[in-house]
RNA sequence: GGGCGCUUAGCUCAGUGGUAGAGCGUUUCGUUGACAUCGAAAAGGUCAGAAGUUCGAUCCUUCUAGCGCCCACCA
């Protein structure tokens, strides 16, 4: 080493650690190295390692549960890469439809804007323009947190080659008859005027009122009079001794006609009627239940549709046309009590269907949508994971997932939303038949021969994510396909288990024959210091880039790693990121201490290594050993924690502590000895630290008079113990 | 309603069939040379409760209580 050089470490090392001025020049160093990308890595690296990067949504900042991930995926990514795989980690950003479309409908309307005054075009435009803006800061943000992702292979989710990986699927789901185009009652959020997948609606409890309303001679109790004009029949357990002379028979309505439109109505027997709930009659409304949807398929009931999709009443409910639905059971059941046929009223809890993201009551509707029979994909699936040939990190989690599988039921793939890809189909105007044509070949109804229009539906976002990781590596015939595929590690939320990782597992089964990953690691939630979940509105948001910019990313990347145990929620506290800080700023001065104990000492010389050397680094070995396999079995908190425990408290309390007096003493074998076991502890605590904390082991180590003839830490061996 | 978990030091969490561990926090002491972003020491737990298996249970089994999550079509 010059004396430039070593004045330049001197100058340095005297200031406290400075995480801002290392952290970009240090990823800069990386990315020029070019060994982010696999196929630039050195020669001894032959065996690929690949994960998949869950593609972060491209419309906003990152938060916490980002910066988890990019910590997870880089250390095992760092790890394995100085193990000599050949290491793939493929970036990518996601368009994340309705997401997406929420976010920037919400701007429209700070705007005073609206997208149902917008066209189509108009409005993917803006919101296109808007994604890609913020998947360039995405990006950076990724690098701010250290990621040695290969930027080359980057991929977005709206990429030509991602949609046509995309239509070929849905072609092929159409071939091989696991797609339909179904009338179904479906999910309809009349706020964001979409159908929703039963994944994005969630259970309310909720106090409403039950009314009990009097249908000639059999009382029924219902929560939505309001859609007495949709009904079609009186449905009764069969077994009900009280209404048994009723069953199959027509029964006369009385005075109840007049806001039915009908004088009669039919009675059916159904298991599916509790007969202590209620009357043990119910009414039966096949377009706007999902229950009584299917009570009408099964017996063959009309179905008449009474709201529309901004969830008021049509035409077809006289004067009560126009009030949205809320307003209508108000008024309804006010004449109904004024006509005498309100038997009851009363309080009752149940669950009411919300969408995820307005909350706002769904209004289940008949419409047109694609689906995709997904049983047969799921027993795959069931399959692969019950034979071990895909694991989970965390066992808890395979039970889940067999509970969701073993369950499944038909996917809406289809939204009325213009940002996503397009749905490659043709709809007959004349008999509403919709025909998947990929080509844009299709001119004329198959069927009837009647004019089509192109489907103006776009896919569920997870449509097109659960085919992501063989969509990005090329399939079927790029070369990374063939060399990466299947991937080793799926490393995500456990909140997408069954939005995004099942299906990822069913599709890549269905379409390329094999797993998409054979393990799989779930995080849970990051949580505030009082284990609350975090959210804009409690202002308890803790968010990675300020901590980065605060603490420096090597401090936010220990504070995410150790306590987070695989599966469960973690909390996490800025304390706990300073505390981490002051570790950096220990391995910092452990630094300057021993490099200036062996600021005259040749590294290279023969030494005679003192018996008490051998034994602390027999130790250290055997610790490195320890931790090695900690990181072989995903326990990254346990290893991170031990490394924090032996640099701190033995290594610097300790070893470094007992050696003053060597390094003061007059005995020149003793001391040089003390001087090359320092440096020795240091350069492999460095090395096993690295994919912990990236940033200062790569400094500190451009600065190791032992480095290894100055090559990058991040290519460096793995000690073998 | 079904499923999956959790309950261990003030807080956040590890852990093991053989008289309990970490980090943070707390208290006391310590500052002339790596570091006050520091060092030394200390206090602190009938491992949710009950029963069972065992020579022995925080760990295995059953039950009870509280909490959390996921799934779900009693209107």
């Amino acid at each position: 080493m010059n004396d430039e050089k070593l004045n330049q470490i001197n100058e340095k090392l005297l200031k406290p650690y400075n995480p801002k001025e290392t952290e970009g020049r240090i990823y800069k160093s990386w990315e020029e190295s070019g060994y982010f990308n696999p196929d630039k890595l050195p020669e001894r690296h032959k065996e690929p390692f690949t994960i998949i990067m869950p593609p972060p949504n491209a419309n906003g900042s990152l938060h916490a549960g980002h910066a988890v991930f990019v910590t997870i995926e880089d250390l095992m990514i760092r790890y394995k890469r100085m193990r000599g795989y050949k290491t793939l980690w493929l970036p990518g950003a996601d368009h994340a439809g309705f997401e997406t479309q929420v976010v920037y409908e919400k701007k429209l309307e700070k705007e005073g804007r609206s997208r149902f005054k917008m066209e189509r075009q108009e409005i993917y435009d803006e919101i296109m323009a808007f994604t890609l803006a913020n998947k360039k800061h995405m990006e950076n943000q990724l690098r701010e947190l250290g990621a040695s992702c290969d930027w080359s292979r980057e991929k977005f989710t709206l990429d030509k080659d991602i949609i046509e990986t995309v239509y070929a699927t849905f072609k092929k789901l159409d071939k091989d008859d696991l797609l339909y185009r179904g009338k179904r009652i479906i999910n309809w959020c009349a706020k964001h005027q979409t159908s929703l997948s039963e994944l994005e609606t969630n259970a309310k409890d909720q106090t409403d009122k039950l009314y009990y309303i009097k249908y000639g001679p059999i009382t029924i109790a219902t929560s939505r009079p309001e859609t007495i004009f949709g009904d079609t029949a009186i449905a009764v357990n069969p077994h009900d001794k009280r209404y048994s002379q009723y069953i199959g028979e027509e029964i006369e309505l009385g005075k109840l006609s007049e806001f039915i439109g009908k004088s009669k109505l039919k009675v059916i027997a159904d298991e599916y009627v509790e007969k202590d709930f209620g009357t043990g009659a119910l009414k039966v409304t096949p377009a706007h239940d999902p229950n009584d949807f299917e009570l009408g398929k099964k017996h063959n009931l009309e179905t008449v549709e009474v709201i529309d999709k901004y969830g008021k009443l049509n035409e077809k409910t006289g004067k009560y046309a126009g009030m949205k639905a809320e307003e209508a059971r108000k008024v309804v059941v006010q004449d109904l009590e004024e006509a005498s046929l309100l038997a009851k009223m009363e309080n009752f809890s149940h669950a009411v269907k919300v969408c995820y993201k307005c909350e706002k009551t769904i209004e289940p509707m008949i419409m047109p949508q694609w689906f995709v029979r997904i049983t047969p994909l799921a027993k795959k699936a069931i399959e692969a994971v019950a034979s071990g040939e895909i694991k989970f990190v965390s066992k808890n989690f395979e039970k889940i997932f067999f509970h969701w599988m073993k369950n499944i039921q038909d996917w809406n793939i289809s939204r009325q939303i213009a940002w996503g890809i397009p749905i490659p189909a043709k709809i007959c105007d004349n008999c509403g038949e919709g025909f998947v044509d990929t080509e844009d070949v299709i001119k004329k109804c198959p069927k009837c021969g009647g004019a089509v229009y192109k489907d103006t539906d776009t896919f569920d976002t997870w449509f097109s994510s659960g085919q992501w990781p063989f969509a990005t590596l090329g399939y079927p015939d790029g070369k990374d396909f063939k060399e990466f595929y299947p991937t080793n590690m799926m490393e995500t939320g456990s909140d997408i288990l069954s939005f995004w990782v099942a299906r990822m597992i069913m599709f890549g089964l269905y379409i390329t024959g094999k797993p998409p990953f054979k393990t799989i690691y779930l995080h849970g939630l990051v949580r505030d210091a009082e284990k609350k979940k975090m959210s804009k509105s409690k202002g308890n948001v803790i968010s990675p880039i300020e901590m980065t910019a605060k603490y420096g990313t090597d401090a936010l990347r220990m504070a995410l790693i150790v306590g987070n145990t695989p599966g469960s929620d973690m909390a996490l506290a800025e304390d706990k990121i300073k505390g981490y800080k002051h570790f950096a700023n220990k391995l910092w001065n452990i630094t300057r201490f021993t490099l200036s104990a062996a600021s005259n000492f040749d590294p290279s010389a023969r030494i005679d290594i003192a018996e008490q050397d051998k034994a602390t680094l027999l130790e250290l070995n055997s610790k490195i050993e320890y931790i090695t396999k900690d990181i072989e079995e995903y326990r990254f908190y346990m290893a991170g924690e031990k490394l924090y425990h032996y640099i701190w408290h033995n290594f610097a309390d300790i070893i470094i502590e007992e050696s003053k007096k060597r390094l003061a003493g007059k005995d020149s074998q003793d001391k040089d000895s003390a001087i090359w076991t320092l440096l020795e502890i240091l350069k492999k605590s460095v090395i096993v630290l690295h994919p912990f904390m990236p940033f200062i082991t790569e400094e500190i180590w451009s600065m190791l008079p032992n480095n290894n003839g100055e090559k990058m830490l991040i290519i460096e061996k793995w000690p073998n113990k």
